[in-house]
DNA sequence: GTTTAAACGAGACGGTACGTCGTGTCTTGCA
DNA sequence: TGCAAGACACGACGTACCGTCTCGTTTAAAC
């Protein structure tokens, strides 16, 4: 996770971990994310400076695991989305079902304030900005691809689609407007965006089944 | 601009706010957002820091009215894009056409270093994202709404999609992949981006599978 | 005194500099000369710490100069021993009058504290040491050479004596038990070095007025 | 020493003593004692901290020991002074002979780095500071007692003097020099030293003019 | 010759202070 | 009188050492 050379991982104080995992997370919820300091977390946690310095080489890379740690709490807490988007058959249903959960987390305090810290600062460094892609971002996307291609199998979405693009309709308006202020989170608004995104912007015409839809404009 | 309680702008010194933009807009491109400073940007301006502050409420502040003033000029320079998304009559190719030109935007530098600023911050501050949104992005915005509305007039459009929710399938995946580094930007990409948006994702089948209620405008 | 660079010194706020040297002579005598912290001193003189490290370098140079004024003042206040040394006529019991108020001195704490801890820093640091040296001891030193140089004329003293050398027997056998806990420091002690220095450790030979005594094992 | 408790000396590793002992002398003259630090010290010898604190108290106490140790090691190669000043019958002329060899020792960096630093720290810190007189100069302070009974007995010295305050007439201004670079240290300086200690200062003459009571011994 | 308890090297830990940098406010002197 | 220059109180930075505290690992004494 971005470490310092990782000195022996035997002697590491667990309990100092713990300490400066919540602390991390406390003050983040509490104070933002530019004014929690690398100082605060370790007065909080009481802990020295140092014993952060030795195993973190910055704050996004602190509250970057401390969040890390926390979704793989939460998640064996409840097994509430990590392990599969589900498959009743009905591709849309399901697909709003899980952008529903998405919608209510990304409400969720506990979750909403270090994440958006981290994408902040991942927007900014790119090296936090791959790490939250790879470690948060990457393991929900693979589900999607998973049933996407059960869908694809089943004949529910074409067949030259690329899995992974087609989520991004799914969930690129979302982090947009979660990110930048772009318009309301509503479950209203996600079920529409599956319903454009599988149904397509343009009016069906019969006469052209599939394939690519620009054609230019159809004369009279 | 969220500006501070604004003394008398009359006797405003036009060459110190020009200085200040400029050496705010250099400093972000040679040192990164974080690095660059209100001293920094006061010391290369040749003014005094009291002189920022008494104008402007924060770096990000400073930041953002210049890379509103950069814009400006720079459409003012060449009537890129500012003005209207083309109407060619082929939506798709129209819109097409633009994305290449944001891809290409996205890409240069001298937009990319201080607008990928502007957005981080705008992702922790949403004062800041508020305002990045109405200036910046609110304009573009438009454009589309107008250009999908048209196409919506000449039936190349779905009339009940709501093209403020519709022009997200363009931009959002656009912006996630270059805010979150969640896959490479190019031209086929974005190409693929509308043919997926307005061709949808399910095939075309005359009875539409899954349960979504709007089946597309069913003609008298 | 040691100073930084100094910033132009028409800027400079009093206030903060006394407070400086209030803070650092009471932390000295309070905790001691180790213990008195740079960041000590700032809190204590309710002072941000770069104001100390912009006008000196060293925790000793605050020290040197915070003491010098207290000695201006002292002397300021009470016309004490600054100006001369006497001169009744009787050279013995002059010095020795002076070396009791030196004595004193050494013993009162509001002195003593601070210039042993200086002291100690110039033994190790030649540069606070000469600065010690130079405007603490060198005035008190050329008193007692306008002292010495007047007992010369009066024939009170050997013509061919380097008053520069022979001061050194009055204030450096004081100076050693000070500093380096060789004996105890009393009025008889300092009277008894003033009765050796000026009679000498060798017994009066008639025959031998002066000149230089060292002429071997007298005979029989 | 100032040692701690003292764990059971039998099983003490003398290859650590003897390492840490070089470790602290060499870093020492290497970049002065300020900068000397036990982590230094362990890290040089090759050795844990802790064995460090297991056995001395203070970076003070090891330079102590280290010193200590190094003049016993010397005095043992060479059997330079330590035995006895020299008894030729001509007292003025032994001390000359002693006080020159000691100032070669103030100047040989060997020495003069450790002792001064130790110095300092004596000076300041009181148990230190006995430490030193104790172990470093009481040995030395005893032979010129001794030496100066001798003359004494000789009728050389004048037998009402104190030999514990006369001999500092001949240390105490070369120590200060030394310590407080008062001025240069010189053999014509010491020799001079010698001869207004012996002679006084004050001019021979039947009647002692200034009223100090002892007018040397009045003979039977 | 084996056992066993110490001293050992290594180094993580909670702390304190370092000296530097930037913040946002306030003050001074020049133009 | 408005502005550059910059001093100020404040507070976080990242580093260096402090002295304490485990960890295995020698190693020398006691068995």
């Amino acid at each position: 996770m971005v470490k310092k050379p990782a000195p022996s991982t035997t002697r590491r104080s667990e309990k100092s971990r713990r300490a400066i995992y919540d602390a991390a997370l406390a003050l983040v919820a509490e104070v933002g994310y530019p004014r929690t300091t690398i100082e605060g977390i370790a007065a909080r946690a009481g802990v020295g400076k140092q014993t952060i310095y030795r195993w973190w080489s910055s704050k996004a890379d602190v509250l970057l695991e401390a969040f890390l740690d926390l979704s793989a709490r939460t998640a064996g807490d409840t097994g509430e989305e990590p392990h599969a988007i589900p498959d009743t058959g009905d591709l849309a249903a399901d697909i709003k079902a899980v952008l529903r959960v998405t919608v209510d987390q990304l409400k969720d305090p506990r979750f909403e304030i270090p994440s958006r810290a981290l994408a902040a600062e991942g927007v900014v460094n790119e090296q936090v900005g791959r790490e939250y892609m790879t470690t948060l971002m990457e393991p929900a996307i693979r589900l999607y691809v998973d049933r996407l291609r059960a869908a694809q199998d089943a004949g529910q979405l074409r067949a030259d689609i690329d899995p992974r693009i087609a989520l991004e309709f799914f969930i690129a308006p979302l982090a947009q407007r979660w990110l930048q202020y772009t318009g309301p989170i509503t479950y209203a608004y996600t079920d529409t965006l599956v319903d454009y995104a599988l149904g397509g912007l343009a009016p069906r015409t019969p006469d052209v089944p599939s394939g690519t839809p620009e054609r230019g404009p159809v004369g009279p």
